[in-house]
DNA sequence: ATTTATAGGAAACGATCATTTCCGAATCAA
DNA sequence: TTGATTCGGAAATGATCGTTTCCTATAAAT
């Protein structure tokens, strides 16, 4: 099921909801009209699924990409690293299942604005304790902002997955991070 | 007629382009149905003009909170600042046209996609242009990449606009302006 | 071997939407 | 005043889509 689901988030991410049918998906997850029904009460179910899986894989990975040493700056880096690494070539094309959701559903749908918000928010806080772990290990300057400047990497990250959807390349991403890490100064 | 697109705009940014049906224009634009299709050859065309329209208004109140004078890092923080400011309560929620292209069309429409390429290009070409005046007039170190600043910046642009759709206030985003600066050091 | 539950797949339904067509009213010219 | 033209607006059309239903085949269970 979860590897249908991951196909499903594909579809999504590169569709959007509104343009995605029930036989782009049933294609996609290889599952037949009618098994999509039995599984689910109806697209916007698939797509709710869809989109905790995704969120679920993506902090996964991003957890693995951070790893649990070294200091609060190099852990950060790691961060701005990993979607740099999704913001570019085919996969920065396919675009990211939260800023879609954003653009698309979150004036609508209450329970997808929800969950919305609720993975900002999830990335905001782990953003800001990378930093005020920084700020405990003398990485990162003590008297530096921490909210504002998780907030100030939040934008910067959704606003990569943006950029990368018109095609950019990993050099042009990864200097960006290099540039971000002097908001740490 | 620009008072016609100013509405359909607004539309397009709120429900999306597949979201929004042609009664949803014509409510909005005060036309008959049939004005519509006397006006524009269909519904993808109306987008078209749409885009085009908001891309001028944009570009033009961009320019007006730039202004003329002051030095390059003066203006740079003011086009940070026009875009916190939309960024934030109805108008954030509203979202960006730019954004909500990007993440529903540009895979599936080249037109759309190219149009989007062109608006966050002439963005990056605009802070670029603003970061070398800075390194010009002395209010940005020499030694600074300007190219990577720009697209730095244009990411944190595009993700303001993404963050904000989730409702964020005034003073959050005007916070992250103030820790971007930091980056021109 | 027979029955029962399960899943795939096709067909049908109802709704919605983009688009076209048609009709009436209003405007303007003669 | 009359006739032509234009424009708003409503109805009709054809297609698509989400959803449901029904049928068949396969596999599990007794």
């Amino acid at each position: 099921m979860n590897d249908a689901l991951d196909k499903a988030v594909r579809v999504f991410c590169a569709r959007g909801y509104h343009a995605t049918s029930i036989g782009d998906l049933t294609e996609a997850m290889q599952l037949a009209q009618g098994s999509v029904y039995k599984a689910f009460k109806d697209k916007r179910a698939v797509f709710l699924a869809a989109f905790d899986r995704n969120k679920a894989v993506r902090a996964e990975k991003l957890q693995d990409a951070i790893g649990a040493g070294g200091t609060g700056r190099e852990r950060l880096r790691k961060v701005l690293a990993f979607y740099a690494e999704a913001s570019h070539g085919a996969e920065g094309r396919q675009g990211c299942l939260v800023v879609g959701s954003a653009a698309e559903l979150a004036i609508f749908d209450d329970e997808v604005a929800q969950r919305v918000a609720a993975s900002l928010d999830r990335n905001e806080a782990l953003l800001s304790g990378l930093i005020q772990q920084g700020q405990a290990d003398g990485s990162i300057p003590a008297d530096l902002d921490s909210a504002a400047t998780a907030r100030l990497m939040l934008c910067l990250l959704q606003g990569m997955r943006v950029v990368g959807k018109t095609g950019r390349s990993r050099d042009e991403m990864a200097a960006v991070v290099e540039v971000a890490m002097k908001a740490l100064a």
